[in-house]
DNA sequence: GTGAAAGCGCTAACAG
DNA sequence: CTGTTAGCGCTTTCAC
């Protein structure tokens, strides 16, 4: 592998006019000496040893990430740091701790130890252990999408909430007032927060809100189609049904079908997260996107800016602002309909079908060139 | 930062002692010192800087993944890469090339002037350049699911032909003898290979092989709805469906549902790929399931294997099977229904909805926490 | 303007 | 068994 001592030799001077031109130091030398060392760079296609020089500069331009759950959110933000990393000329270690406080640890030492110059962290839950030695840590790191208690270090996350209000809101506006809701029992703050949005959105807009019409299901297999089925069997049933995840929605949608009423036209439905197939779902979903590439792309820039000023600036927190994706699930409240008989709900006999398939085999999506 | 020096001095060796511990060379080293040495280890809780040791060894423990789309396939693929070389001891490097072969280019010498120990590829087209600049490449590689000509290297790749034959022959099984199968315009291998499956499985069981239910169409937001339609319409009606990928399912689906059939009821439905989502379809996909994970995970064992292993074998190649996911949308062939009328087919007025949203929005999945 | 020399933190002969 | 020494490939004073 050629170093550059050989360039050195090859152009007839020493290695430190060689290492001038590598780091851009022309200011005091001599255009025909310049020539004639790019043309050996050149000729040799040489490229410099970054393992040296980052034992001499102590800067390794590597960042490194390490995320508790490398999941489809994770997996899309990825492609924003890497993107933003790559613009930047900075390289990116990932590491994922599937969960384990135990192996967060490992991996922020094991990216400490390869000298990374900052780290993005997302661990799945606080930890003290992992806070210490984050704070021990004497090197720069951010939060991402993550929601830990008394962080002390720059963060960006999404706001959730506004994201849940954008979706009422529409619904709202489209004339829907009984908009009932559906969620996982309330276990951590992302769904908490979902909530927290549809009720600021009633709120706002002077409705009333109604307990009953708040579905909170055990997360599982379709649990959200036994609540919608109770929903359209209200006396008031409601016209419109914000579901706070994918999972729900793709229940919500198999209930409604089931009781052989359709979405838009008989209630419309707005949900929460977005993916490649919520297009190309029947009817096309009308749903929040969390801006998960961008989210990446934020924070990897927000560490490269925070790498790149020495002076520290105090905690900076950047919001990300989901989007409503608007299709074809929701629509305008029709008055007329509105005025006659609901239609009448008719359950079909194979009501409730019961899963029982055996998923514990790992693969995954799968959208390739095909 | 502590280095070596440190906890020499405080054990009150030399250096060169501690570098013997930390490699676990202590075959002949007193008890006493061992003991010493690994204590101050301890007590500065010192850390190698592998930097200096990379530079030293001329090895980095850090493998290179240069893929040409970081996709929902990949990002479940690289999760498995990750967890084996982390349980290896490898750090992993990941760069992503968007399409672009010029990036693939820059990628692969970011990752050689990083100085990986070797790398994955993954790139999404045969480029002359790159081919090159492999080959003269002092770094082991291996290819990932990728399907270039003449590859001279390791590489590890899925049986999607076994795939295709392992659906419709579950088609077979269930006494479906009138298969029909829809993809997109074969473009790629991938395409030819999983028509080629369907072929070859209705061969192996001699059944005929009828043009007019192999329905190629462009790929594009419904066009495979219109093909489904047109194939119920046909007076000798399939009575079962491959489906050769998640989107084309997704509008097969719609398709059955529009004509006022059931799936699997009326029809059945396998299809090709499979997602988080697919068990939570209605009805829940019976669909070939890539091991996305698995193939992360040998390719990373095998370049593992081949970095350890100075002397080189003959290229292998690794075939990694698809598995065939059994839920609920294929079942076997009502005999009596078949003796029957078939249900008739009858369309609604909104046939073909046009699709007209604004999705150029990058954000992606997020099934996050909620 | 340019080169010589020191040294980043570590490993690996080679002595002792 | 343990220490001394010579680099790995590069950057960076400091002389010339």
């Amino acid at each position: 592998m050629t170093t550059i001592d050989d360039v050195a030799k090859l152009a007839g001077v020493s290695k430190s006019s060689v290492s001038r031109v590598i780091n851009g130091n022309f200011q005091y030398m001599s255009e025909e000496m310049r020539g004639k060392i790019e043309q050996a760079i050149k000729d040799l296609d040489y490229r410099p040893n970054s393992v040296a020089q980052s034992l001499k500069k102590k800067e390794t331009k590597v960042i490194g990430l390490v995320v508790g759950d490398l999941n489809s959110f994770w997996s899309v933000a990825l492609r924003g740091v890497q993107e933003e990393c790559m613009r930047n000329g900075y390289g990116l270690m990932v590491s994922e701790s599937a969960w384990d406080p135990e192996r967060d640890l490992a991996n922020i030492h094991m990216m400490k130890s390869k000298r990374v110059d900052g780290l993005i962290v997302s661990p799945i839950r606080q930890h003290k252990q992992v806070d210490d030695l984050l704070n021990s840590l004497d090197i720069p790191y951010i939060f991402a999408d993550s929601t830990w208690e008394e962080i002390v270090t720059d963060q960006v996350v999404t706001n959730t909430i506004a994201g849940a209000v954008e979706a009422v809101e529409h619904l709202i506006q489209l004339g829907h007032s009984r908009i009932a809701t559906i969620l996982f029992t309330l276990e951590n703050s992302v769904r908490k927060e979902r909530l927290e949005g549809y009720k600021r959105a009633l709120q706002k807009h002077g409705l009333p809100l109604d307990e009953t019409i708040i579905k909170i299901c055990k997360a599982g297999k379709g649990t959200g189609v036994e609540a919608v089925i109770e929903l359209l069997h209200m006396p008031d049933r409601p016209t419109a049904i914000f579901s706070t995840n994918m999972h729900l929605t793709l229940d919500v949608l198999k209930g409604v079908r089931m009781a052989g009423l359709d979405v838009p036209g008989d209630i419309s439905v707005v949900g929460y997260d977005d993916s490649e197939w919520a297009p190309l779902l029947d009817p096309p979903l009308t749903t929040v996107a969390v801006p998960a590439f961008q989210m990446g792309v934020k924070a990897a820039s927000l560490l490269i800016q925070k790498l790149q000023n020495k002076k520290p600036r105090k905690p900076k927190k950047i919001e990300i602002m989901p989007k409503l994706m608007i299709r074809h699930s929701a629509t305008q409240l029709n008055q007329s309909r509105k005025a006659d008989e609901l239609p009448v709900v008719k359950l079909s006999d194979h009501t409730l079908t019961k899963e029982k398939s055996n998923e514990n085999h790992q693969t995954g999506a799968n959208s390739r060139k095909a």
